[in-house]
DNA sequence: TATTGTTATACTCTATAACTATA
DNA sequence: TATAGTTATAGAGTATAACAATA
């Protein structure tokens, strides 16, 4: 039972708040996403694949923001767990496929993602839910660094 | 020059817009403090002890989400730094105090700090500016796990 | 010359377990 | 018995530099 309230002088800082929602999301995600045994780097890769079915490695971790050197481990450990394959393009070149496995964990992923992104919202007002993707795409702001 | 655009299939994921948002805010708030050798951390910790002097090493950790163990080297470098000084409250407890230095050092900061936000909030179109902390707010849910 | 994949490495952040000394 | 601080350690995640092979 805390003694004396704190304040906390950061909650009006929108950019601070930002930071402990992501992380508790992200928490939460990789609580849900455990008895897959997976991470939520991991599902965003096979989403990502099975979007775009031959992507390259180097492609890949252009839109994920993973640099090629921490790509190269991450694949691999996707690779050894038989739910992606690389295919060689040119010769430098890996272009990313899901294997069965792959899909078919992909399936179940895919119902956990559904239901945490759903928990997130429903934390939202009613009125304030349609605004949440456009405000959340707007701080993203993507294009200018 | 990219070759073929492709397509993200992530971006309609409330859950990962927020992390990218989160992670690309950070990654910039960063910068915009290297040059006053300071990380968000830091001057959260300083902010928050301005707020409540005296608070101890445990409830700042508690409420910056800092476990204990952490809190050690984290509060370490800072005094070492010369911008926050320990007080033993009691003889397990330690209570936090800017310094100064801290202080002065904090003015600075909170300028940064204050134009990150800024800048932050500019790229959310005005009708949905004054949605943004609410909805932040909202996502975070800090009480329910 | 620029790109792709790779290796090696380092640094930050976070997480866990165990210990001590206190309250 | 629960709490505050500490130590040690391990694991993510991320960052940089350098290299070979290839486009």
């Amino acid at each position: 039972m805390p003694r004396a309230r704190i304040k906390d002088p950061l909650l009006k800082l929108p950019g601070y708040v930002l930071r402990r929602a992501s992380a508790a999301a992200l928490a939460e995600l990789n609580q849900r996403l455990a008895r897959l045994d997976l991470r939520h780097a991991d599902v965003a890769m096979l989403m990502l694949i099975e979007s775009s079915p031959g992507i390259t490695q180097s492609q890949a971790g252009h839109v994920l923001a993973i640099q090629r050197a921490n790509m190269v481990p991450f694949v691999a450990r996707l690779e050894g767990r038989g739910v992606l394959q690389r295919r060689q393009v040119d010769r430098r070149s890996q272009a990313l496929d899901l294997t069965r496995r792959g899909r078919m964990l992909l399936v179940r992923a895919r119902r956990v993602v559904a239901a945490h992104e759903a928990a997130l919202l429903k934390r939202v007002p009613d009125r304030l839910r349609p605004m949440v993707l456009p405000i959340l795409m707007a701080l993203w702001n993507r294009d200018r660094p």
